[in-house]
DNA sequence: AAACAGGCCTAAA
DNA sequence: TTTAGGCCTGTT
């Protein structure tokens, strides 16, 4: 019902900043479900919230656990996208998927969840990605209520690393299982510090990533860029490298996009995976 | 039925 | 350093 979500939610942003539609559906993250009303409820570092769109303005009701400003911070909503924006727009193709991406938003989401959500998503599809990952939580995770319904919170890396790949059967994740289980002992482990590397630049977190099992240079990117919070790494899978190939020149060197690249290649994803045949 | 899906690992040149 | 084949599972 309409009037419920209407007392209780307060402003978060305007729509023209951030489109939950496209930032939630772009590909970056699989916890986010619309209902039938297209409001979404998450679950973000054990704080959940329902976020919906009013008018102009995007709306939010959290717990009281989590202030504003913690999900002003998921939202990147202190980054001015629009002066990244610009630094792309001398291309005409480039233009053309910021254009059609405006208001998606490169979530500052929980490394260690970005480091499972993005191994369970090689050689895998959407759909089956949010399934695996849902179950995971379900199984695993601690429950929290909000707004009446019980919701599941990702379950943390001390926690699974106390499993065996048997143990993670019930999610059907496959040959993916060991795989999680070894990043999750050597997250807890302090072998791999994610908030460290979150400070110690690109080069040295790619190399500390790729060094775990299961972690490619594609899911050590996806990690780099929604999980650490670099904008200047860009992710290229099958349907980046078509996008570039096709639209782009042989030279098109990532690197020269500096702190655009991740927002860059989000736009030039989405744009692709938009207008598949 | 057979191929494919938002890769990665290993073995082999 | 690059390339092929295999891999869990679900869907087409």
């Amino acid at each position: 019902m309409k009037r419920d979500i209407g007392c209780k939610g307060i402003r978060l942003t305007s729509r023209r900043v951030l489109d939950i539609v496209k930032t939630f559906e772009c590909g970056q993250c699989f916890r986010w479900n619309a209902d039938e009303r297209g409001v979404y409820t998450g679950v973000v570092k054990g704080c959940a919230a329902s976020v919906w769109t009013e008018g102009d303005d995007v709306m939010i009701s959290a717990s009281e656990k989590a202030r504003l400003g913690f999900w002003r911070d998921y939202f990147d909503l202190d980054c001015d996208y629009e002066s990244l924006r610009r630094n792309i727009t001398q291309n005409e193709y480039l233009n053309l998927c910021a254009e059609y991406g405006g208001g998606i938003r490169i979530l500052r989401q929980d490394g260690w969840e970005a480091l499972c959500s993005f191994i369970v998503s090689q050689c895998n599809n959407i759909p089956r990605i949010k399934k695996i990952i849902e179950t995971f939580c379900n199984l695993f995770g601690d429950t929290i209520e909000h707004d009446g319904k019980l919701l599941y919170t990702f379950p943390d890396a001390r926690r699974v690393s106390a499993l065996s790949p048997d143990d993670l059967a019930p999610l059907r994740c496959g040959y993916r299982a060991p795989y999680i289980t070894g990043a999750a002992k050597a997250v807890s482990s302090g072998e791999l510090d994610l908030d460290l590397l979150a400070h110690g630049g690109y080069e040295n977190a790619l190399r500390s990533l790729r060094a775990i099992s299961g972690i490619g240079d594609k899911v050590a990117n996806c990690v780099i860029l929604y999980g650490l919070h670099m904008m200047e790494a860009f992710p290229v899978d099958v349907w980046m490298r078509r996008a570039i190939k096709e639209n782009l020149s042989e030279g098109f060197d990532p690197k020269a996009l500096g702190e655009c690249a991740g927002l860059c290649q989000q736009y030039i994803f989405y744009y692709a995976r938009s207008n598949r045949s």
